[in-house]
RNA sequence: GCGCCCGUAGCUCAGUUGGAUAGAGCGUCUGGCUACGAACCAGAAGGUCGGGUGUUCGAAUCACUCCGGGCGCACCA
């Protein structure tokens, strides 16, 4: 609701200065630094001040002077050196809250594309990964929850270096003897293989033609080699599914590279670059022989850098480098390529959602996916090199508009915190122990694995729960818990901003108190108990529209404590729009606390049940559910439940 | 060497894109449960926004510079 006013207001104050002034010029609108002075602050004085070369003041005043009314708005008064204060009608605010009128926002065209997970299928998931897709997966919600139409894709590297390492290390059992790892899970498995095998590596570095002669047994097919690498990426495709469900995440399409390969993306896409010279066969010097993108097409600063700066797409032997696939990946998810992969369910998840993968036999009855308007790429912030490079492909193409579309929705990454690495025996050099982080690695098996991590924090909220209600059922409680535990990972991944590195702490993480998922829901389950009780004692939930008038609205909100409250309350719309157009989680998270804040302050303040006067009950039982439902709507956002009890 | 990111309370981080007196959580110290559940609430202490110069009505935010840290810059992905 509150966002809606803010555009008016807005809107007004920008045709005013419009008529007064011939300017053009969005107004802003931001929150005044004291609730005293009001609900919105308007400093658009201040701005047009040198353009007119006329004290703000006098601005504020010209620009008030022939302001009408504005619908919903009580007063509109000058402050300080020039800033405009509004003032809402309280009363018509708590009325249009309590009608939910035009809370829906209305769909708009186009499809967004939002790309993320994309692990590489040959070992479990690790925290790193779980940043990716717990930010992937709410920026998907926010998008959704503004109206947009989204589709969901993780790409699946099944035939990379990744997956060859591990079936190298399957079809050497003399070196790597099964019996020697643990095997009680696939994936896990898999992790410690892997870093098996790239240490060996390490040691005979002639083992690296293993490397070599798995990723051309996979390329060639038909043989023990491909047979093992399909089984290896299939089952730890299904294996991350079912962590990421574990996280309420779900995807509605996997496009894999075996395709990208068989159905020969890459030799459309190459015809492309090489006809508009996009990319250039090299004559000469350390690139000689391969197919090249200049430097200067996708650094910035770089004026004809030469060969030092160039990538290369195509090597010397004729394979294509994963950019140059990646291309030809991204060409595709705007119908740039004029083909298409075939489709067969993957995968369907209890709720019934089906997740298709890409296949190269022709399927009917299958839907499509693709064309997107704008692409998301969810990707760690080290690779925006390569990221820049897809784009510069693009824009070699002429396909200008869609480069601009592609979007590297980048974030730091997360490291382990010294005393968590300690916790996990990890041994650490000197200068480890005495940096604020350690970076995880895959290939040395350094990392916390996402489903022990899950499985710890469920641990602790299932004793939490216990110790509150030994009287249900551990089957019960441990719904509860598993609630929380994701309550709890969720939020903690989502309240950094995208460019801070994470030291991930298991101290931290395992916090249920204070800015945390578990706070959140807390206030929630107390806003649901409030009404629970209401009815255990025999009465039930009051008509409200019938009861609260907007008279009584404004007797009730001239309480100041209450109408902050209830301020606070309605602005889930604002902080989420806010929040999809600085494409930033956390700044949904960071609400939905200021949320459940004020709830606990309302909480406390206002006894609801026992309230005598029975306006003021009604009311007050209003508010409750109102913050009830604001709290829910915000979590779901989050990708957050909220527990029956805890 | 080049490019990107970061430096704000003891610790971990926000700061609505240049606005009014810089905010949270944790930790520390005080106080509050025969309850609409204390996974909570109230209060206190804690700051040269890394240093400097500049831009203007106005700078944590923009520019330049220096210091300190991180990450990239493969015929790996």
């Amino acid at each position: 609701m509150f966002h809606i006013l803010e555009k008016r207001v807005a809107g007004a104050f920008a045709a005013r200065i419009a008529a007064l002034y011939g300017i053009e010029k969005p107004v802003q609108t931001e929150q005044p630094k004291e609730s005293s002075f009001g609900e919105l602050a308007v400093p658009t004085a201040f701005q047009l001040a040198r353009e007119l070369k006329k004290a703000p003041r006098a601005i504020a005043q010209e620009a008030m002077a022939g302001m009408g009314q504005i619908p919903g708005i009580s007063a509109i008064e000058i402050a300080g050196n020039g800033y405009l204060n509004v003032r809402f009608d309280r009363g018509e605010y708590g009325a249009a809250l309590l009608s939910g009128a035009a809370e829906r926002s209305q769909a708009q065209p186009g499809k967004i594309i939002v790309e993320h997970t994309n692990i590489n299928p040959n070992k479990a998931a690790h925290i790193g990964h779980l940043r990716n897709a717990i930010l992937g997966d709410t920026f998907v919600r926010m998008l959704r929850a503004a109206g947009r139409n989204v589709e969901v894709q993780n790409y699946i590297d099944n035939t990379g270096v990744q997956v060859a390492d591990v079936v190298a290390g399957f079809l050497h059992p003399d070196v790597f003897p099964l019996d020697s790892f643990r095997r009680e899970r696939f994936d896990y498995l898999c992790w410690d293989l892997y870093a098996a095998v790239s240490s060996y590596y390490e040691e005979h570095p002639e083992a690296l033609e293993w490397r070599k002669q798995v990723l051309h047994d996979i390329e060639s097919g038909g043989n023990a080699a491909a047979e093992k690498a399909h089984e290896v990426a299939d089952k730890i495709v299904h294996a991350h599914l079912g962590t990421m469900w574990r996280l309420d995440i779900a995807y509605d399409v996997l496009p894999r590279e075996s395709e990208i390969l068989h159905l020969k993306f890459w030799a459309t896409a190459f015809e492309l670059l090489k006809e508009r010279k996009g990319i250039y066969f090299e004559t000469e010097g350390k690139n000689k022989g391969c197919w090249v993108m200049p430097g200067s097409a996708f650094r910035s600063g770089s004026a004809e850098g030469g060969e030092e700066d160039s990538k290369v797409i195509v090597r010397s032997n004729g394979t294509v480098t994963y950019v140059g696939k990646d291309i030809a990946y991204q060409l595709w998810k705007f119908g740039l390529l004029g083909k298409d992969f075939y489709y067969g369910p993957w995968h369907t998840y209890p709720n019934g959602h089906v997740v298709w993968a890409s296949t190269d036999e022709p399927q009917s009855g299958t839907p499509s996916f693709g064309q997107g308007s704008s692409v998301y790429n969810v990707i760690d912030s080290r690779q925006s090199y390569l990221q820049d490079v897809v784009v510069a492909g693009l824009r070699a193409l002429g396909f200008e508009k869609q480069a601009e579309a592609s979007i590297h929705f980048s974030y730091e990454m997360v490291a382990l915190s010294p005393r968590t690495c300690v916790e996990l025996g990890l041994e650490l050099s000197e200068e480890d122990k005495k940096r604020a982080y350690v970076e995880v690695s895959g290939r040395k098996g350094l990392g916390v694995k996402a489903d022990d991590l899950i499985d710890k924090l469920i641990e602790k909220a299932f004793d939490e729960v216990n110790s509150r209600h030994a009287e249900e059922s551990a089957d019960k409680n441990r719904g509860a818990a598993t609630a929380i535990a994701v309550g709890a990972l969720r939020y903690f991944m989502l309240k950094y901003t995208r460019n801070s590195v994470i030291a991930f702490d298991f101290g931290e993480a395992l916090s249920f108190e204070g800015e945390t998922g578990p706070y959140v829901q807390y206030a929630a389950v107390r806003a649901r108990n409030i009404l629970r009780k209401l009815e255990e004692r025999g009465e039930s939930l009051p008509d409200f529209c019938a009861e609260l008038n907007s008279e009584a609205m404004a007797r009730q909100l001239k309480s100041e404590e209450c109408w902050q409250l209830l301020l606070a309350a309605s602005k889930a719309g604002s902080a989420i729009e806010r929040a999809v157009a600085s494409g930033e989680p956390s700044h949904v998270a960071r609400y939905v606390f200021q949320l459940a804040q004020a709830f606990s302050n309302f909480y406390h303040g206002y006894p609801v049940l026992t309230e005598s006067n029975r306006e003021k009950k009604v009311f007050l039982l209003w508010m409750t559910d109102y913050f009830r439902g604001q709290l829910e709507r915000t979590l779901e956002v989050l990708g957050i439940e909220v527990p029956e009890y805890m």
